[in-house]
DNA sequence: ATTATATTTTTGAACAATCAAAACCGATAC
DNA sequence: GTATCGGTTTTGATTGTTCAAAAATATAAT
């Protein structure tokens, strides 16, 4: 009934934040997941869950896990929003870099009223993505979220546009913006190698840079020519 | 030791604005008026006053009030530079009214880094005041509060120049705004009548404005022609 | 089937912030 | 001086969020 806390807002968040990156975003996320995402001890965890469960937020099944409810789903689409949009916000009109924005909007998400938030989303002309890649949900609290091959899965050899970076870490991102590794950045894979852990792409100006396969995994691609993402490329070659 | 949490600083911000609105600023601040302030029942205000007390902040004489410790008032300058360069922020940068941006700061202000609230302070040229004509702290937490005159101490029938509005309510601050009475307009103060509760000025457009007596003393003045408070000033006549 | 292992839940306790209501000052009024 | 009254403090309790450590459970291994 009373406004979702921060702590709140934190939970579903992580839910569906872990629902996403499953294959079946219908199963249940393990307490275990939930409570190391969260910083938190297994034990808080599940009291919480139990009390989201009350609320109607959550599904909970002991010794299974936790999956959002509709209602749920919904908050958590609109936390995202307004961190995704804060994010862009962030960059694009308070020029703040790409690697530090994260953590801002960590906090500033639950603070910002969904007038501010709609006041930002019109400024930016309404963007369908925040400077990572990550899809923005409407107000509505619907969002599409594409099923982006990596490069780890794309096709050896052929152009690809990066469009989504999986990971929000701020070392991970100075590393990908040294490297003119940003979405919108046109890219080649030329090798992959299982035993040297690495993958081989071209990017920007030509230039080699070599990679882990962890890391890769993290970089979401569409093949190039694929309509509107081309906005800002610069060609590999 | 671990950073304040936002009820510490807003405990420590209302003391402030307390000890500034008492003519010697050095009195103690009754706990009444502080639990009044907050929002809370008297007994809240002292359990809290007493740890602040503990942390150095404040210092406290039981029964007779609270008044901050050097170290406490530069926590709250500081807290107030973040809620005044938001607010200036929010209406120069983001395009939101006068009325609505003081409750959007008052929660952004405890998310904010000093990294955001620098950049802004740079973004907007390191503005000496907000929109409500408040002095905004620097980095360091000093802060020049001049002594204006009100429209119920200025002269009579001389020109003054509206600097500052001692009063964030949503409803008073549209009323304002429909009578164009923003910092950096003119006004002349045409008669004043005690009886009626009544002060009259003559503003933009040369139009008469009446407004009581309790209004008229929210709103602080300069005499006109005293310096650079005059960007964007519109003539009364 | 029984045991071992990893995960999860429970229990008991802590901390921050709050309230209601009883007890307690301190300044004034007689 | 004693009574009175408004403001203040204390006391006891509640809510939200968390942890540490003990107890319980599910799964996999023998």
């Amino acid at each position: 009934m009373p406004l979702p806390s921060s702590t709140v807002e934190n939970y579903l968040k992580t839910i569906f934040k872990a629902q996403s990156a499953q294959q079946d975003r219908k199963r249940l996320v393990p307490m275990g997941h939930l409570a190391h995402a969260l910083g938190v001890v297994p034990g808080t965890a599940t009291t919480m869950v139990k009390a989201l469960a009350e609320s109607g937020l959550v599904d909970y099944e002991p010794y299974a896990g936790v999956r959002l409810t509709p209602a749920g789903e919904k908050l958590a689409a609109l936390v995202l929003r307004r961190h995704r949009l804060m994010e862009l916000f962030l960059v694009k009109v308070v020029g703040m870099s790409w690697a530090e924005v994260h953590d801002e909007a960590e906090r500033l998400e639950h603070a910002a009223s969904d007038k501010l938030i709609d006041r930002i989303d019109t400024m930016l002309g309404c963007p369908a993505t925040d400077p990572h890649g990550d899809p923005i949900p409407d107000s509505s609290g619907s969002m599409v979220t594409p099923d982006y091959q990596t490069l780890l899965t794309c096709p050896l050899g052929e152009t690809v546009v990066l469009t989504r970076v999986t990971d929000q870490d701020a070392t991970f991102l100075r590393f990908l913006e040294g490297n003119s590794l940003k979405p919108g950045q046109m890219l080649r894979v030329e090798t992959r190698d299982d035993a040297a852990d690495q993958v081989v792409v071209r990017g920007r100006n030509n230039r080699q840079i070599a990679i882990g396969m962890r890391a890769a995994a993290k970089l979401q691609v569409v093949p190039a020519g694929y309509g509107a993402e081309a906005a800002g490329v610069d060609s590999p070659a």
